[in-house]
Parts: structure tokens; C-alpha cells; sequence
DNA sequence: TCGAATTTGTGCGTATGTATC
DNA sequence: GGATACATACGCACAAATTCG
């Protein structure tokens, strides 16, 4: 069927595509359905579903089994504020976000001790093989998962404290900065490495997005007195969210 | 063949990811042909079509049509320290990094007035179509470009002043900071909100990648005593740099 | 230089499971 | 329950690019 062009999947798509872009399919309609795709533009099954995951594929839509494929908001991406360290009301990046009065977010998490790889050993700055608690997170606003972090703190650090599990005991989900003063470590600096790459199949099925999406990655490391104390990675879905860092001069 | 777990491409694709992120498929090396998958995990053609397609889409590997499916080098992307404004030698992000010893770089631009559209306008809290001062650079390392940056001014703040120009005069290059304060405008802070998406085809062209690779764009605004004085876009590839922050805690 | 084999990329038809309406 | 629609899966065919003898 083709002479000398492009496929017939991504043609359809285009067609589609357009019809989103210039409104001609607004957000929330219901693109036609795979059988009406290959009666309107003469194709098999299989180009109208190929032409459904192109699109799927670029965020413009979202399938919903059984009920329909569906044109998504194209939302603005939202800054997360990262701008350093704020005292009041705790210290997660959630907590900052509700001290802003921005976002209500809720998280969950889980906690187990391993062995640090190479390239956590060399974030916090210890050997490889050292034990480490690492305590994995997935951070939801309004139901919806919208950040994923994963932490690792050497246990020569809080092995045998009370804050040794982050999200246990009377300073559970305080923040790193409050559960190391309690144990007198002073907190006092922190390096953020925002880089990007496409999601992993599995982080985006957490993120509710789609395999391509591109994701933002926050490397960020706690240091007291020059020591790494926490490093851990976050993964934020950058079609929805922006790293946001306010930040004096000179 | 379902009993209740995950898509069976999904599973393959996971074993193969497996496969390259623990060294067993080093960068270089062809992964088994589809008609090797096929038989090794004892899927169809579909499944084992499907799961090298999610590879691809997370940038693991790439298809090279009629010779095979191949691994992709993963180059660690390096930190571009952001963090904040110093003063010692000068204030693009260039010469910051030049102050670390680790980068020498050159760069070009071209400077030319426009009307500030919406986004800009909002950005630099003027009115649409006032007139502001844009400038495009190109940084390159070693003679490679890995930097782009679009930077409006208002010329309400430069108009009429020897640093109307960013590069000309003899505060030429010397960063937003210096040029403001030659005409008394004295920068105190400054915003950056980081996000990602899939780059552009004319920007990787400019940065020497392949069409599909992701991009990290910066958001900077300085501002004087609240108010901006300028605001740019720099497009960095994300798959050769990270954006590096160092905050104080508390 | 030619040609055969391999491999990816695209495309077709069909079947089944499952979620939604 | 029945109809609709998406998601997954199987098997097959062919074109274009590459590889290799």
C-alpha cells in the first residue's frame, strides 16, 4: 500500500494528531474508536492500533480499556520547589510543597537494608558493600502518583538510633535534616543533580504514564560538616512537573 | 498464557534490560534477533517485536534496520554547576565553570531586538510586544556544542545604555550580573526551574545528536531588588550533562 | 560483483481477555 | 447480561537494509 512515503500508521496518526492540536479534538472527546479508524481510513487493525500507540506514545491521548481513547490536558508543567531547606512544618520535599499551601500529597514507603553499590558507595562517599538503609517512596497528590524517590543512608550513620528507620518512631517522615539532629548530626549543605532520560517501563507504570515519557532525575545528596549523611534519587515525570531552584546572587 | 502477572512482553523486555544494565549485554553488542527471542523465551513474533520496542523507547538500545538490534553507549553525564552566581573572572555559565578548572569553552551569539511574546513577557512581568533585546548563543567544549541559550532583555532596562548588547562593548561577555551593575541595576536573585522533554530536531541538530534524544531546559530570570532584568531558555542534551546545584541548608 | 541469508520494519487478519458502559 | 472498546497475543507476509560468502 505504500509508494514511496511514509507508513501508513504514522500517517494516520498524523491526521489525528492535527485534529488535536487544532482543537478540532479537544481534550476529553473521545478520538474514534480502533474499528472506526480502520473503516474512515481504509487501514487493517493493526495500523489503527499503531497509530493509537504513536499518539499514546507522545502523551496527546490515553487509551481506557474498554471505554474509549481519550485527548489528555496538555498540562503546563508545574515547578517543584527544591529552593534549599525549609524549617517549618518538616522536611520532605512534600513538606515543602504544603508549606507553600500548593500541594496536599500523601506518600508511602518502604524500608530494607542492603549493601551499597558502587555508585551509592561513592555518593556517600563509603565503600562498597557497606550496609546501607534504603527506603524506597512513591509520593501521590490528590491520589495521583506524581514522584518517586529512592534513599540510601549509611547505617554507620544511624545503625543502632531511634531514626535509623526513616519513616518509624517518634520522627517518622520528618525529613532528613530533623531525624539527623536528633541524633546531632548537623545538616548543613545539600547538591542537587538534575539530569533526564526516558522512564523505565516500570517507573512510568507507577507514574501513570507511558513507555517513552521522558523523566527528570534529582540526584540530591545531604552533607554534614563535609560528610554525605543521605543521597538519594528522585524520578519525576517531566511532561506534568519542572525543578524549581530560587537562589541568591553573589 | 496469562495467569494473573505481567504482559509477556513486558517480561522479556525486562529479563533483556536486565541483561544490559548488569554488563551482560555491554554497549556495542547486538541483542538476540527476533527470531532468537522467539525461540529462547518461547514467545511469538508480536511479544518479542513488542518488548525490543520498549527497549527502545527507554533509549537502551537502538534498531539498526537489516543488521540488528544494538546496545547503546550510556555515556555518565556530567554535572554543569549552577549553583548560583561568582563573582571571580565572570558570569555566563561558562565562565563559572572556566572558575572550576574543568571546562574550557567558547562561545558565539547573535543579538537582535524583537516584540516579547506572551510567555516571555509573563516571564519578564512586561506587556506583550514591548520591545526586549534577544540573544542567542552557542557554547561549545573542545569545539563541540553543548549548550544553546535564548536570553531576552527588556529594553526598558538597557535601551540607551553602553550594555544594551550583551557581547559588544567593553563589558562584552561579562554576564548578566556585571552588564546590570554597569548601569547601576543591581541583580540579587535569581530563579531556575529545570525540566525536560524530547529535543527539537533543529536543537540536536545544533548539538550534535539524533533525533528522538532527550533535552534538559533551564528557565533562568534574574531580578533586581523583585523585579527581572532578563530570562533565558538553555537547552542542554541530557544525555551528555547534568545541572548541578549546591544550596546551603537552613 | 553477485547473490543468498539474515534482520529490522511495516502491515494484515484473527483470537482472546478484560474493563467499561 | 450484552455490547463496545482497548490490550495482549499468535502467525504470517513482504520490503528494505545489511552482511557475508
Amino acid at each position: 500500500m505504500t509508494f514511496g512515503e511514509q507508513p501508513a500508521y504514522l500517517r494516520v496518526a498524523g491526521d489525528l494528531r492535527k485534529k488535536i492540536v487544532n482543537g478540532s479534538l479537544p481534550p476529553h472527546t473521545r478520538l474514534p474508536s480502533q474499528a472506526r479508524i480502520r473503516e474512515e481510513y481504509g487501514v487493517s487493525d493493526t495500523v489503527a492500533l499503531e497509530a493509537r500507540k504513536v499518539l499514546m506514545a507522545e502523551g496527546l491521548v490515553e487509551g481506557r480499556s474498554g471505554s474509549g481513547t481519550y485527548v489528555r490536558e496538555r498540562p503546563v508543567p508545574r515547578p517543584i520547589a527544591r529552593s534549599g531547606y525549609r524549617p517549618a512544618g518538616g522536611a520532605t520535599p512534600f513538606r515543602q510543597e504544603q508549606a507553600d499551601g500548593e500541594v496536599r500529597g500523601t506518600w508511602e514507603s518502604s524500608s530494607e537494608q542492603a549493601e551499597a553499590s558502587g555508585a551509592v558507595a561513592e555518593r556517600l562517599d563509603i565503600r562498597a558493600g557497606d550496609r546501607v538503609m534504603c527506603t524506597k517512596y512513591v509520593f501521590r497528590e490528590a491520589g495521583e502518583a506524581m514522584m518517586l524517590s529512592t534513599s540510601w543512608e549509611p547505617l554507620a550513620v544511624t545503625g543502632r538510633t531511634p531514626v535509623m528507620l526513616p519513616e518509624e518512631g517518634p520522627l517518622g517522615g520528618m525529613g532528613v535534616v530533623e531525624r539527623m539532629a536528633a541524633i546531632d548530626v548537623v545538616v548543613d549543605n545539600v547538591t542537587e543533580e538534575v539530569g533526564a532520560r526516558p522512564g523505565l517501563a516500570e517507573e512510568l507504570q507507577a507514574l501513570g504514564g507511558v513507555p517513552g515519557h521522558v523523566v527528570l532525575v534529582v540526584q540530591r545528596t545531604y552533607y554534614a560538616s563535609g560528610r554525605p549523611v543521605e543521597t538519594a534519587d528522585v524520578v519525576i515525570p517531566a511532561d506534568r512537573y519542572r525543578v524549581a531552584y530560587h537562589l541568591p546572587v553573589k
